[in-house]
This record gives structure tokens, sequence and C-alpha cells, in this order.
RNA sequence: GCGCGGGUGGCUUAGUCGGUUAGAGCACCCGGCUGAUAACCGGGAGGUCGCAGGUUCAAGUCCUGCCUCGCGCACCA
């Protein structure tokens, strides 16, 4: 049944095609979780990605850490049900619709009709959805795309209500003020991520203005970058620990005043001390100096008296004190207009400053803040303001004779302006709703404790350190295309919040019965604005209530994920207890601020508990330049280039060993190249190898059998090598550094499995007779290859699958993980990786560590006798007689091996060390340094450069060793035994636990006659072997070969009867010295010998 | 400005508790090996380990300051 077939020439794009195909015609994504229908549940929680953009590279990557996990877990014998989902309201979808219909503002929506308008965000969003399907199933992201979660539904809608109206009943959810960046000519407020989108240099006019104190003559000198402000002034902010100086003008300013304003000669200003020299252009003199907290609690004369009323506060036009204000810039006197800042706002609210506009959303001034200024827009006020000020006695009337702008001055800074519209944003007070985070920052802190974060520092860093400041969380947005909130208020500020459609329905029979005229409401009503916005509700003593006319921040929607996928509590109560908190989600670090806060907080709130117990934060993808990858930069790599080159195999094998999962991953197409040449293409010929021989000789690893302990040390050894590596692979994964895992298991592939095994092994299948030897190394290369199918599937799923398929029958993604599968064993939980359980259902080879260790030095020694032929001039294929190891331990099972890898004839142990060997000693520092303190510099020179080691040595054994009064000591050393010098040899380190010895290898550079023969004919063959190979011949084709030589040793009969059937002849012709070769005859030479050659 | 994470040959990176010759891969050069694959093996060239101080017998590693890149926060009069 499973006998294998012969692999062919590996064509990765049509092998990964042609299996995505058959997964769809077997259903295989379903089935890998049905098969593990009874396995305890691991839950992954999908975070929703925008359809409306392309997918990217950076996208792909994520997509392979949820797979792998997803997957790995599936093989352990979990059920992972992966349910899609799509993020698909919020400004980014209504920007796109904007720009397509040519709608810059909240006017031209509202004209164009906000039915038409959000039924245009609503296909909007679907439009790159082929794309990302195309992408997700061509990556072999296993995710169910056919049932997902769609923030868009009615259902999903209605559960967000639910929970909002879970934090309003507990009192979370509040009405207030935010400051936010506002776009007057779009009518749109900004967050803090499109803002940044629009920084942009500017210089404008800054002012120092004199506030005018109401009970003495003396003024507060402030100043403002944003003269349009000063209209709404209302209080003035000083540092309680600055110091302020009180200083009197002694003299008129000079020629070089520039600009408006001035002071009289014995006027009085009041700033911060270290600021005098930065702002003052006069000569003063200080009266007096004292901290900022006796200026707290003085009044001053409002500048525009009839911008703001007082409406009854009690500490308007006084000063405050704040303790962020510097004096790092400004007079260290912050001008403070409640409604344009947000230091400001606070502030104010705080100290209980009116809280009033000067200013409409429409950016110009309102009526009755200067009948100058009304009705302008602000920017361009800034000169009448200005010259207002400027005016003797000021824009009150109560300033000094030179007014009460003291300097203007051209100032320099970013400024926010707006992205679309290129004009600069205001920040601006608005009506906002906000749920109360900080009343639940205790459980926040706690929760996330409880969160395992990878890597660590996110979670106690990056997020603990939002969680530690964190403010109430702004949840509305003054727009059109979004979960609408569901809170109906009456004009005197009644409210309910609405939880659910049968909760609106009773409310709105109610409103109709109180005589409200309502539209219809049936089950199916869409939640979305406008139909929401024309329900009238009733309050409790028969008001009209309107809904709130805001939606959500779409951020809301996504952190609801875990219940609105199920529509909980409306449905799936069962999915949603089984399923709650869930055990994995995996994002890019961007999402610290995003999807990893809101989940928590609407947890949090909501239910009081954490939403996930596992989070993987992934690192930035840079472009090869270490750039972000963004549509902005135009620098986002297309995953199609490699998928339709390298294919998805290598693509996510490359993302996943080039660094670890959460450090920028700078992305270089050579490197997915790399990979595939090495690990897959490597994979693969190592896989043909065996499918070959096997396909030939009928292997079927059912029908036959080989006892481990019975095979050679060669398949012991891989196997035991197979186990180490597998054994380390897993623990890596556990840890989440699959970058670890991966390399290793790379290094295994090419250098141990592929460069020493199969390369050790080759001759063993060439064998015709069904021997012992030949079936163990069949058996070995099919345990081999079918474990590392396993333990790579998670990664890289297509190759391996054809692989196991072909080896055993069985698709890999419905085969178990080999260190074992505890997610199957009854009472199982995802929680933690169950030892007991693993072992017991393990499948993994026996481990010899010394067998390993043994093979270690071999290998190191091999490769050492190659060294020794370089340094002495001998090449490869001339024999020789003997090689001597000398010391070390007993490796008399691998002389053969080692023989033939070093080509010589013979291998003697040498048991006399001193022949090949002397020894050196080196200091040991840790030992010697707390003895010799300063001088162990000097003593170790000493031992280092000892005329007589061995001497040094035995006084130090005998406890007679002294240098510089230290008395030296074995443990204070090292003895090293290197190779004498004048011998071919070279010497190993070897590392054996802790103990270190050291191994020699001397070759026997003498000739004879036979060496030089047996050399000659494996140069002869080789040539031939070449030439057989440009010429294309199958491997059992015969040819008729001719060989003439000049200067050549003498060939022995038996080496020309060994080129005679290395090469397959029919008939092989050695001419005698000196006979002529033919004109067109290959030819080479080596030590001085010239070779020809025909092959027919 | 504050916080986090980086800076190691041309490129990508490893480097444990501080231990004396900083290790790999790619690319480059030389040589070898190969019925062994786009492979492999040996050798070479290429490093002020961001800079400057400090601690130490000893610093890529620890401390301080600075420069620089990325990210996040705060953006401020």
């Amino acid at each position: 049944m499973a006998q294998p077939s012969s692999a062919g020439e590996l064509d990765a794009v049509r092998l990964e095609t042609e299996l995505l195909e058959q997964w769809k015609s077997e259903n295989a994504f379903v089935s890998s979780i049905q098969n593990r229908k009874d396995g305890a549940p691991f839950i992954f929680l999908e975070g929703p990605p925008t359809a409306n953009g392309k997918p990217g590279i950076h996208h792909v990557v994520a997509r392979t850490y949820k797979d792998l996990v997803c997957r790995w877990k599936t093989m352990e014998g979990f059920r992972v049900e992966r349910k899609g989902g799509w993020d698909t309201h919020g400004l980014p979808v209504e920007i796109e619709v904007q720009k397509r219909l040519d709608l810059m503002s909240n006017e031209s929506i509202e004209q164009f009709g906000m039915d038409a308008f959000n039924q245009a965000c609503r296909e909007s969003v679907w439009t790159y959805e082929a794309s990302w399907r195309e992408m997700t199933e061509r990556m072999a992201y296993w995710v169910d795309l056919d049932n997902p979660y769609v923030t868009l539904d009615n259902n999903y809608v209605e559960s967000c209500w639910w929970a909002l109206k879970q934090m309003f009943d507990k009192g979370y959810l509040y009405r207030g003020h935010k400051v936010l960046p506002y776009c007057p000519q779009t009518g749109t407020s900004y967050s803090s991520h499109e803002v940044a989108l629009g920084y942009k240099e500017v210089e404008e006019p800054s002012v120092y203005v004199k506030f005018k104190l109401t009970d003495e003559d003396a003024s507060i000198l402030a100043w403002t970058t944003t003269p349009w402000t000063l209209p709404g002034n209302v209080g003035l902010a000083v540092g309680p620990e600055v110091t302020y100086v009180r200083c009197r003008v002694k003299e008129a300013a000079g020629e070089s005043w520039a600009g408006a304003g001035g002071a009289d000669v014995g006027e009085e200003l009041i700033l911060a001390k270290d600021l005098m020299k930065e702002v003052l252009r006069h000569h003063v003199e200080v009266i007096e100096e004292f901290p900022g907290s006796s200026l707290v609690g003085r009044s001053y004369e409002p500048l525009f008296p009839d911008a703001v009323p007082r409406m009854g506060s009690t500490t308007a036009w006084t000063v405050l004190e704040a303790d962020w204000v510097t004096t790092t810039d400004g007079t260290g006197v912050v001008h403070t207009a409640v409604m344009y800042g947000e230091d400001d706002y606070n502030l104010g609210m705080e100290a209980g400053l009116p809280a009033h506009h000067t200013v409409g959303m429409d950016g110009s001034f309102l009526e009755g803040t200067h009948p100058e200024l009304d009705g302008t827009y602000v920017k361009d006020c800034d000169a009448t303001i200005i010259a207002l000020l400027s005016a003797s006695g000021g824009s009150n009337g109560k300033g000094p004779q030179s007014g009460l702008l003291y300097r203007e001055k051209e100032y320099a800074h970013d400024y926010p302006h707006c992205w679309r519209t290129d004009h600069p944003l205001l920040y601006y007070a608005m009506d906002s709703w906000f749920v109360r985070m900080t009343a639940v920052k205790e459980r926040l802190l706690e929760f996330n404790d409880e969160v395992e974060w990878a890597p660590d520092w996110v979670g106690e860093g990056r997020f603990g350190e939002w969680l530690r400041n964190v403010k109430d969380w702004a949840i509305s947005r003054e727009r059109y295309w979004g979960t609408p909130l569901p809170v109906w208020r009456t004009e005197d500020g009644q409210m309910k919040c609405i939880g659910s459609i049968s909760e609106l329905q009773e409310e709105v029979a109610n409103a109709v019965a109180a005589g409200f005229e309502n539209p219809e409401c049936p089950d199916d009503v869409d939640l979305h604005r406008p139909i929401v916005d024309g329900f009238t509700l009733l309050s409790d003593d028969g008001q009209p209530m309107h809904r709130e006319p805001f939606v959500m921040d779409c951020w809301f929607d996504s952190g609801c994920a875990s219940f609105a996928q199920w529509h909980h509590p409306f449905d799936g109560g069962e999915q949603f207890d089984a399923s709650f908190p869930v055990d994995y989600i995996c994002e890019g670090v961007d999402q610290t601020r995003g999807w990893f806060y809101t989940l928590l907080a609407v947890s949090t709130t909501v239910f009081d508990s954490k939403a996930y117990k596992r989070c993987l934060s992934l690192g930035l993808i840079l472009d090869a330049e270490g750039k972000k990858m963004s549509k902005s930069r135009g620098n986002i790599v297309d995953p199609w280039d490699h998928f339709n080159r390298e294919g998805a195999d290598a693509t996510r094998w490359y993302m996943v060993t080039a660094g670890a999962p959460w450090n920028p991953l700078k992305f270089d197409s050579n490197g997915v190249r790399e990979t595939y040449a090495k690990m897959f293409l490597t994979l693969w010929n190592v896989y043909k190898f065996h499918a070959d021989y096997a396909a030939l000789d009928g292997f079927d690893p059912e029908s036959s059998s080989s006892e481990p302990d019975q095979r050679p040390e060669l398949d012991r050894w891989i196997l035991s090598r197979l186990n180490t590596v597998a054994t380390g692979y897993h623990e890596s994964f556990v840890n989440w550094q699959f970058h670890k895992a991966c390399r290793d298991l790379e290094d295994f592939v090419v250098n141990d499995l592929s460069n020493w095994y199969v390369r050790r092994s080759r001759r063993r299948l060439w064998d015709e007779a069904e021997s012992g030897d030949k079936l163990a190394c069949q058996h070995t290369l099919h345990e081999v290859l079918t474990t590392l199918c396993r333990l790579i599937a998670p990664v890289s799923p297509f190759m391996v699958d054809t692989i196991h398929r072909n080896l055993t029958g069985l698709a890999v993604h419905q085969s178990d993980w080999p260190l074992g599968i505890p997610g199957t064993i009854e009472g199982a939980t995802a929680d933690e990786w169950d030892e007991v359980a693993a072992k017991a259902t393990a499948t993994l080879p026996p481990h010899d560590p010394a067998l390993e260790a043994s093979m270690d030095l071999v290998r190191e020694l091999a490769e050492a006798g190659r060294r020794v032929r370089i340094d002495n001039n001998r090449r490869q294929r001339l024999p020789c007689s003997k090689g001597f190891i000398v010391a070390g331990p007993d490796l008399s099972a691998f002389h053969d091996l080692l023989a033939e890898e070093l080509n010589v004839e013979i291998i003697q142990v040498e048991n006399d060390l001193d022949r090949f060997q002397r020894i050196e000693l080196a200091p040991n520092f840790r030992a010697l340094a707390p003895k010799a303190r300063a001088n162990v510099n000097d003593v170790a020179n000493a031992i280092k450069s000892t005329e007589d080691p061995v001497g040094l040595l035995a006084q130090i054994d005998a406890g007679t060793a002294t240098i510089m009064d230290i008395l030296i000591e074995r443990s204070d050393i090292e003895v090293k035994r290197v190779e004498r010098e004048g011998f071919a040899a070279q010497t190993v380190e070897v590392t054996h636990g802790d103990t270190t010895s050291h191994v020699s290898l001397v070759l026997d550079m003498n000739d004879t006659p036979e060496l030089l023969s047996k050399g000659m004919a494996r140069d002869i063959t080789r040539r031939v072997q070449a030439r057989r190979k440009t010429l294309d011949l199958a491997l059992e084709a015969t040819i008729e070969l001719e060989v003439w030589m000049e200067n050549a040793p003498s060939m022995m009969a038996a080496d020309e009867e060994w080129v005679a059937t290395e090469t397959r002849t029919s008939a092989c012709i050695f001419h005698q010295e000196g006979a002529a070769p033919p004109a067109g005859a290959e030819h080479f030479e080596v030590d001085g010998t010239l070779v020809y050659f025909t092959v027919v």
C-alpha cells in the first residue's frame, strides 16, 4: 500500500498548486479539524484584517505565525477551530469611498445621502476580498473563510451593542469632551495615526502677550503659537516650583525691534526667571523673585472681555498651577484656552474654568467673540488679533499704553495638517463618549500579568506602560460608517443605552404607543446609520429621545471579537463558554495599542476577565533597506513574486528563519531564493534519493523490518541526531523560538542528513541484491524523512505533505506530532505541555549521545584529513598507506568509514602519544585570577611561553610549581596536546561533557607503486565519470573506454579492472606507455602524468 | 522630550556567567571533491563589535554619557 513511487525533478510551484487542488477536493482543512474532534480545544482568535487594501508580504508573515501554531497544536492532538474575520467599519473605509466619489467633506457626504454613502462603504469593504482569499489559500493559511465573522453583520453589531450596554449599566460609559485634531474643511476629527501622516514644518507668528493683573499695575507674559486661541483664554498656568521674576522696563527698546508690540518704560512684567534673556528685548531691573505658587489665584483682565461668559466660574481669568509647565520655551506661563488644547481642557475641567467655544465647527469665530473677528476663519485672523492687542490699551481697553502685545516672533515648528486637504488642523474640544478605563486600571494590570507574552518585554514594557498610563477611551466618532452608538438622549440629558434588537423594538413600540412617530423596526432591522437615527424613543418622563449621532471607534468592534464572533449572548452560548478567554492570538506589534488593548479593555469592562492567555507580538516587516513597508512608500513586496518563483514553502520558511518573530524582519528576496536552494532542494533530493531506490526495489516499510538496534552505526547515529534535533525543535517551539527551531532543523537536513548520512549511504543502496544493510538504510531514511515531514509541516506545509503521502500513504496534516499528542488525552487542556501524555505517545527513535559524540569526532577527523593533504600538497585521490589516530575515544567501529573518507589503506591507533604529539600549557583565567590578581597576565604569559612545558607540568603535578610566588595547581592550567612539527598531522579538540581532549590525525605521506597506481585509477575513473555525465548517459549504460598515458606510474591489473567496472565498460583498453592517442582524445594532467582517453 | 528595541566584515546574522584567536551563511578569490544537488570540503581576503569615557587582571558582553536607526507615547503653550 505504502510503497513509494519515484520522485521526479522538483518543480515547487507546480507541486504546491497541485497540492492545493488536492486539499480542496479532499476538504483537507476541515478534516484535519474533524480528525481531532475529540481532542481538547485550543482556541485561536483571528485578528480581523480590513479587506479594502491589497495584502502584502507583511500580511503573509503574520499569517504564517498564526498558521504554524494552529497546525502544530492540531498535530499535538488539539482541536483548533479557526474562524476567519473581517474588519469592515471605520475611517479607512470611508476615506477610500470619499476619494472614489469625490466627497471631501461631511457636508458633501450628507448631500450625497448617508444611506447611499454607507451602501458604498459596505460594498467597498469587499474590494480586495478576492485578493485576500487568493493570498490566504496560496500561502496555505488554514482558516475558515467561508463562515467568517464580519463586523458589519447585524449579529456582530448587536453583540457590540450588548457589550456597550454592559459598560453603560456598570457606569463605565459617559459623555464628555475631548480635544481632538479637527479639520474644519472636512468636518472630521482625526485619529493620531492619521495626524501622524500630515505633520508639516511651518513658520507662523507666535506672540508674547501681556495679561494685566487686576489688582496691581503689572502684567504676566505668556506665549502662544496659535493667536486664534487667545479670545478663548480663560486662565494662565504656572509651574508651582518654577521661579518667576517681576521686572521693570528701564529704557525704551532699541532700533532693532522688529514687528508689532512693545512696552513702556516703567512697565512691570512677570515671567519665568530662566527665560528672561530669551524673551525680553528691553533693559529691565528685577524687582522681586518668587515661586510660581505665589502667583496662583491672582486674577487678570480678560483679553477679549465679551468672548467667553463667566458661567459662574470663580477661577476664570486667574492664575492656576500645573505641574507640566516647563521653562524650555515660551515664558514659563501657559496661556490656557479650555477648548483648544488637551492640557488646557484637562486643567480647565479640574479648575472649573468655563468651557465655552469661541470658534465654530466651520473654523471661524462665533458671533460675539469680537466685532472684528466674528465669522472669520481663525487662521486668517492672526494679523487682526495682533493689531487689536497692539492698540494702545489693548483689545480690552484696560492694558498699558503700549498695548497688550509684548512681542511677535516667527516660529518654525511641526504642526499637524489634514492629509487630505492640506489645511492646518485645529485642536478642538468635541462632544465625545468615553469608557472609563481609568476605573479598571488595576484589573487591566492584573489581567495583563496573567498573559504569556512573547516577547515578554512587550507585555511588561510597552503594553504595561500603556496600561499604567491608561486614559479613558474615547469611543465615539462623528462619522457615518460604523457601529452606531446605541445611546438615546433627551435634550435635558436623560439617557438610555440599547443592548439588543428586541430591546430596541420594545422601546420603539413604547414610543409609538406614546404617540411618537417611528419607522418600522423589524427583527432584521439594519443597525447602521441612517436607519437607527430615525428612531425616536421615549424617556421615563415622556420626553422624546434621539440617538447620539456617533458611530463607535472601529477598534471597539474588533475588541468585541472574542464574543461577537459567536453572536454572544444571543447565540452560540456553548461556543463562547468553551472558548473564552482564548488561548492564542498573534499580530504585529503595532497592535499593542490597537487590538491587543481593545480586546483586553472590552473583556475587562464587560466580563472582568482577560481576553487571551498567550499573545505573540510580531516585529515590523521592513524592506531590504530597513524601511517600513507601507503603501505610501511603495516598497511593498508582492507575495506572489515569491509564491510563483520559490513557492510558499520557501517563503514561509525564510520568514521564520530570518530572525526571532518579534524582531523587525528585513525582507530580502535573495533570502527566499537561498532558503529554496538550501533547504527545500536539499530535502527534495534526499527524498528523491530514497524514493527512487525504494520504488526500484519495491521497498515497503510495513512489509519488511529492521530493528533499529541492529542497524549500522551510521543509521543509529542519524536516528539519534533526529531525536536530538526533534526534541530541541519542540523545545524551541514551546518557547516561541521558532527561528531557532527551524535554523537547527535546516542545519540537520543539510549537514547531517544530506551531506553526511546520504553521502555516506549512497553505495549501500546501489546494491542490487536484497541486503540487510540496504534495508536498514531504507528504513532509516523512511523514519527520518517522515519524522522530518511532520516537524516541518506546521511551518512549510506543502512539500512535506507530498513526501509524507508518497512514503506513508497518509497526509502529513492528519498525522501526529512526533513528540506526542497530549491533546488527545482525556482531560487535557491547552494551558501547558503535558510531559507524561506526550511521552506516552511520542514516536521518536532512540537517543544515543555517545554515538553522536563519536560521529562528531569522526567527521572532524575526516575534515582534518583533507586539511593535512592540502598542507602537504597531496591530492585527495592519491591514497596514503596509513592513517594514525592519536589519543581520543575508541573509534574502531568507524575505522572503515574513516579509511574511505581519508583515502588511506588502513587506520591505526597510536598509543604512544608522544610519538606525534607534544603538549602546550594554557592558563585557566577563572582559576588563576583570584590568586594572581593584578599579576594574572604575567603569570599567564609565563605559563604560555614556558620552554619546557613537560617539566613545568611535572612540577605542577608534584605541587612544586611557583610563578611569581604563586603556587600553580593543575586546576589553574589547561593541558593541550598538539601535533608535533614535521608530521603530516592535524589535531582537533573534542569536548565530552566538561572534559576536553585532543585527538590528532597523522597521515603517512610515503608513496609506493601500489598507491600511485590506485591513485591514478581513481583519477581516471573520476574523469571518465564526468565524461559520462556530460554525455548524459543513463546510469546503467555501458561504454567502451581506451586510455593512453605519458610518464605514468605502472598500473596494477587490479586497478585497471577497477576502472573498468566503476565506469561500466563493456570494453576497456589501457594502451602501452608511448602509444599515441588519437587527435580527439580527452586528456588531463595529474602530478606530472598526462592521460588521454576516449569514451564510446 | 519620555519609553522600548536595535547598531558586530559588502549583505544577513550568532555570540551563554565578562576569560584572552568574535563564530556562521551569502557574495568574492584560490584550491579540492563529486554518477552528489542550484550541492559539498579546505584555505584566503574582509571586523576600530556605533562613538567616548568608566569598572576590571580581562569588556562585543557590565556602568555612564553621546551619536544613530526603528517603533510606541507625549506632542507643549
